[in-house]
DNA sequence: ATTATCTATAGATCTATAGATAATGC
DNA sequence: ATTATCTATAGATCTATAGATAATGC
C-alpha cells in the first residue's frame, strides 16, 4: 500500500499545470502553523503538504521565518480588528448586534487558523496582541460610558471597563475553546450558543 | 568572553555534588516546555539547563515523550481541581470566595507554567481537558440552580448553565492571558484585579 | 556490583544552497 | 533570457544508544 505522490517531472510546468504555488504554500503553511505550532513545522511538511520538493520554498520565500511572518501577516490583520461600528442604538440591541459581528469576524477558517497560530506560538503575550485587546476592550468601554452617564444602563454594576470585560472575556474565551483551527461543527455550534447566550444575559443584566 | 560551562568528569558525582537530578530535569523540562513548546524544547536544552550532558535524561527517562509526560503528570492534575467547597453560604459570598480560590490555584508558578504548556501544545483542545472545564462549570451551574429555585438570585438573566459561563468564562480567560508561564508581575497584577472586579460585578448583577 | 555520570557516535531530520532541467515569453 | 520547478547535497541539530569512568554501598 505504498501510495507514491508521484514525482513531478524537472523543469518549469506548463502553463496547463501551473496554478498559484505561491498562494498554496502559504495556505499550506498557515494551515501546518496552526495546527503543530512553528517549531513542529517543517519546510518539508509544507511542501509536501502542497506536493512539491522543498526546495521550492526557498525561490518563493528567505527563509522559515519569512514563510510564517507572511502567513501570519496575510491572516492576522482582519483577525485582529473587530468593528465598533458608529452611533450604538439601544444597549441591548447594541450588545446583541456587537456579539453577532464579532462572531462572524471569529469564525472563518483563517481566524479559527490564527487563533490556533497565536496560542502555539506564543504569541497571545506578545505585545502587539496584547495591545489590540486593550484597545477592543477600551473602545467598548467608551460606549458603556457614554451609556452610564446617559443613565441608560446600570452604574452599580461596575465602571465601563469592567462592563466592557465582563462582555469580551467570555465571547473571547469562546473562541479559545471552540473556535481554533481545528475545532468540529459541534464545537463552533457550541461557541455560537455560548455567545449569543451570554451576549443576552449581559443586555438583560445591564438594563437599569 | 568564552563562558564554558565547566564540564563536570566522567564517573559518578561524590555524596557531596550529588543533588535530585530528576527532580530538577523535571522542573527544567516543565519550564522550557512551557516556554517553547514541545517540538521547540530539545533534551539537549533541558540538559544544558541543569547543567548535565545529553545521555543523562535517558538514565531517567525511556524518551523525550516520557520526560513530558512526567512533567505533566506531576504539575498537571493539582491544576484541574478547583474545589468547590461543601454547602455554599450566602451567594454574593460564594462567588467572592469562588473567584479568590481559583485565583489562589492559577497564581502559582507550577499552575503558570501549565497553562502555557497546555496552550503551547495544543492541549486546550484535548478531550481530557476540555471534560475538566465542562465539569467545572457543570458543578457550578449545579450551585446556580439550587439557588434559583430558592429564589436566592435572579432567574430573568439565563439558566444555570449561563451564569455559570458568565462567572468562569472570565476569570478563565483572565488566566489565558495574563497567567501563563513568562508573566511579568504587573500582568498577575492585572489578572487579580480583573478577577477580583469581575466577581464582584457578577455578585451584583446575581441579587434579584 | 550497582549507580550516576560522561564521551563518542549512529542515524534521522532539518534548513538552506548549488546547479540541472524544461517551459515560457520576448 | 527568464522562470519555476527538480535533484543532490552540505552542514547543523536532534533523539537515542553503547560503552567508559568513578563513586557508592554492601
Amino acid at each position: 500500500m505504498s501510495s507514491i505522490t508521484s514525482r513531478r517531472r524537472p523543469g518549469r510546468p506548463s502553463k496547463a499545470e501551473a496554478g498559484d504555488t505561491k498562494a498554496a504554500l502559504l495556505d499550506a503553511a498557515l494551515r501546518l502553523f496552526a495546527q503543530n505550532g512553528y517549531a513542529g513545522t517543517s519546510i518539508r511538511a509544507i511542501a509536501r503538504e502542497v506536493g512539491l520538493s522543498e526546495s521550492v520554498l526557498y525561490a518563493h520565500f528567505d527563509s522559515k521565518q519569512a514563510i510564517y511572518d507572511a502567513a501570519m501577516a496575510l491572516a492576522g490583520p482582519q483577525a485582529a480588528t473587530v468593528a465598533l461600528d458608529d452611533a450604538p442604538e439601544d444597549p441591548a440591541a447594541f450588545v446583541g448586534s456587537f456579539a453577532a459581528r464579532v462572531l462572524a469576524a471569529w469564525d472563518t477558517p483563517q481566524s479559527r487558523q490564527v487563533m490556533s497560530l497565536v496560542s502555539r506560538d506564543g504569541l497571545i503575550h506578545d505585545d502587539a496582541l496584547n495591545e489590540g485587546i486593550e484597545d477592543a476592550l477600551a473602545r467598548l468601554a467608551e460606549v458603556f460610558a457614554g451609556w452610564q452617564s446617559a443613565g441608560r444602563i446600570r452604574t452599580d454594576l461596575g465602571g465601563p471597563d469592567d462592563l466592557a470585560y465582563a462582555l469580551l472575556a467570555p465571547i473571547a474565551h469562546a473562541r479559545m475553546l471552540w473556535l481554533h483551527g481545528t475545532a468540529t461543527e459541534e464545537q463552533r455550534e457550541r461557541a455560537r450558543a455560548r455567545i449569543t447566550a451570554h451576549a443576552a444575559l449581559f443586555a438583560t443584566a445591564l438594563s437599569p
